[in-house]
RNA sequence: GCCGAUGUGGCUCAACUGGUAGAGCAGCUGAUUUGUAAUCAGCAGGUUAGGGGUUCGAGUCCCCUCGUCGGCUCCA
């Protein structure tokens, strides 16, 4: 006897154990045809593996998640077994299923081009139509071992051997392949219609770089057709809001080759620099924080005091001056120490908050670097915030919130992490542990959802870390709340405490947009080029529609910029079709059109990026309207 | 840094298997005085990223350097 109980409750019974594919069928065809796996008490389960006596039983479809991984999982395995097939020799790492695709590492001598791509996709489709059973099967360890050795699949070999003891090993296997795998997966090969390789890079076996290098290949699936085409569109659509792109096209920034990694901002990408800051100075001001401003170099022994020189001197850049060495800041920490010592300080004073918008320069591998999210040299909106062990709960939390508060003024989403303790630390294991669990408490009593991101910390303390994903869904960290109980001790501060005697401060390095160029990059990519009216660099662009217009346009735009409203004049001779195109392609906000008709009426004829022509206004009210939005800073 | 790809005027691209660099846009000049996403004409602009090599001849082939792009975290 076998007993299915299904999602809503109904059960069913059965002389003998069944798979959940048989159960679909009976429920209805479509449901058969729809489902991706299956999931039995709970457990991911393959579609046609046997039921326990007992089971309760759900069907997923692509549209959940677990399934979607679980589709695109058994199309890298589709996709093994063609390069198997077309490359012998061929050995196998690993093929997960990651977010919106695939990827499988391959180890092979020859190096797969985009012509193999093709190839190898092909062969997908042809083992896909031949439609075999993926069936799955449990070994021994020891017979794994012996399989895989056999076949010379170094990497599963590794692979089994760093299994735990009691873990059971399962192997899937459609046709003549083989691979080692948990599972589970779709029921045969004939489930996966619509496949497409997108790229091919080099990755490190297990990520680490002291490992070999492998091939891997990307891809992603979908059931159907119309899904991976509306899924390629999308990443068309996407790439047009690369703030690379954007950057150039709206005169924003660019790189030169004389200085990789180290932007050049032109006055279009200083406007929002300077409005970023603006507001950064307004809700820094709220907070009672003090503004600071330290040193570009600094003498070699304050690097050596701060711990930077034994930690991060690999991503320094240096230099003499008088036989002197010096160092250019990676970090504003320790020029912010040398501030605090300049006086004594007292329990009263803290909460001490000191600000500093600080450019560093860090000496980022070549092949990481990524127009302005990862640069060499940068602006952290840092902070250090000197108190009481007692008041770190509340100051971490008070950092939470101005990023919060920031970050809504944009319309930004956001995700936490809390990074904990790298290889390469300072100070003790029980500091750590303190630090750790501090930071772990504020989170979990505002009940914020988070990530743990093991060994991701700085070397000198643990953080939370904010992340927000760009137009093509990578992550970017942006702000970061380290806590710090070492630079402290290395630069022995102090301050006076109730009891008159001389204690030692705990420090929050914190930074709220984190890089002022990577929140930058972020905005471009958010806002696809098209920036609210308070960021927009030129909010108001005047027509005139001939020559003799220019007088009242030029009283009008002068009006406007007295006003505070950065407004700009077309006074070239110019069609108004070719002016507006100019306008729209700028994604200027807000067009003034004045021909005869406007002059006479003393009025000006509005459009706008987001309606278009909405005809005559008057230019008082659209002063007020165009002011109130960006007092408010008002989104769209 | 590593793997792979790539690098032609400010931008987007062209130049058959090696045969002495072309176009559009942008720029400049002139004409046109224009009503909601490109008016017409002319002019100017590149030692093809840099260096070396092969060749009668290199943007095209080879080597080195530099830059750029994708990836190198998501653990069968």
């Amino acid at each position: 006897m076998a007993a299915v109980i299904l999602k809503d409750g109904s059960r069913r019974e059965y002389p003998q154990p069944v798979t959940p594919l048989a159960v679909a069928r009976e429920l209805s065809q479509r449901l058969a045809a729809e489902a991706v796996v299956a999931k039995v008490n709970g457990v991911l389960w393959d579609l046609n593996r046997e039921m326990p006596a007992e089971a309760e039983l759900e069907l997923l479809d692509f549209e959940n998640p677990e399934a979607r991984n679980v589709y695109r999982h058994s199309t890298a395995h589709l996709m093994a077994q063609a390069v198997r097939q077309l490359y012998p020799g061929v050995r196998l790492a690993i093929g997960p299923a990651i977010e919106d695709g695939f990827y499988y590492d391959f180890d092979l001598d020859k190096t797969f081009t985009p012509e193999d791509l093709v190839k190898i996709q092909a062969r997908m489709a042809e083992l896909a139509r031949a439609n075999q059973q993926i069936e799955r099967r449990v070994l021994s360890r020891d017979k794994a071992l012996a399989l895989f050795r056999e076949q010379g699949e170094d990497y599963k070999v590794e692979l089994i051997e760093a299994l735990p003891e009691d873990a059971e090993i399962s192997l899937y296997q459609q046709g003549d392949f083989v691979d080692l795998c948990a599972g589970p997966h779709v029921g045969s090969t004939g489930r996966l219609k619509a496949f497409k390789l997108t790229s091919v890079a080099g990755a490190y076996w297990r990520g680490d770089e002291h490992q070999p290098m492998l091939q891997r290949i990307y891809g992603t699936s979908f059931p159907k057709a119309s899904q991976l085409e509306e899924h390629l569109a999308l990443l068309e659509e996407a790439k047009k809001r690369d703030h690379r792109k954007l950057g150039r096209e709206l005169d924003l920034f660019s790189l030169s080759e004389e200085g990789p990694g180290m932007p050049i901002y032109h006055p279009n990408g200083v406007v929002i620099w300077n409005e970023l800051l603006k507001l950064w100075r307004e809700e820094h001001g709220k907070d009672g924080y003090l503004e600071i401003r330290t040193p570009q170099i600094l003498n070699k022994r304050l690097w050596e005091r701060s711990g930077h020189w034994d930690n991060y001197a690999d991503k320094m850049y240096f230099t003499e001056v008088d036989e002197t060495p010096f160092a250019l800041k990676p970090m504003n920490c320790p020029g912010a120490m040398l501030w605090y010592l300049t006086s004594h300080h007292s329990y009263r004073d803290f909460p001490l908050r000191s600000a500093e918008l600080g450019l560093v320069h860090r000496h980022e591998l070549s092949g990481a670097l990524h127009g302005l999210m990862r640069v060499r040299a940068f602006t952290q909106d840092d902070a250090h915030i000197f108190m009481l062990p007692s008041q770190i709960e509340e100051e971490v939390g008070g950092v939470i919130e101005l990023v919060d508060r920031l970050y809504k003024v944009f319309g930004l989403e956001y995700k936490l992490e809390l990074s904990t303790k790298p290889e390469k630390f300072m100070g003790t294991e029980e500091q750590w542990e303190a630090a750790t669990s501090a930071l772990m408490r504020v989170l979990e009593k505002r009940g914020i959802d988070y990530k743990i991101n093991p060994g991701d910390g700085a070397f000198y303390g643990p953080k939370i870390d904010f992340h927000i994903l760009d137009s093509l869904k990578r992550g970017w960290q942006c702000a970061t709340i380290q806590l710090d109980f070492q630079m402290p001790e290395r630069f022995d501060l102090t301050y006076t405490g109730e009891d008159g005697q001389e204690h030692r401060p705990v420090i929050v390095h914190r930074v709220a947009y984190g890089a002022i160029d990577r929140f930058l990059g972020i905005l471009i990519e958010h806002f696809a080029g098209a920036f609210p009216v308070w960021l927009a660099p030129v909010q108001v662009k005047i027509l005139p529609i001939a020559d003799r217009h220019h007088e009242y346009c030029r009283k009008l735009a002068a009006k406007l910029q007295k006003a505070g409203i950065r407004v700009q004049a077309d006074l070239r001779n110019e069609k108004i079709g070719f002016k507006i195109r100019q306008a729209e392609t700028e994604k200027v906000p807000y067009m003034l059109v004045v021909g005869d008709k406007e002059v006479e009426a003393g009025k000006a004829a509005l459009r706008t990026r987001v309606e278009g022509d909405v005809g005559q206004v008057d230019v008082k009210e659209f002063q007020e309207r165009v002011l109130a939005e960006i007092k408010t800073r008002k989104l769209g």
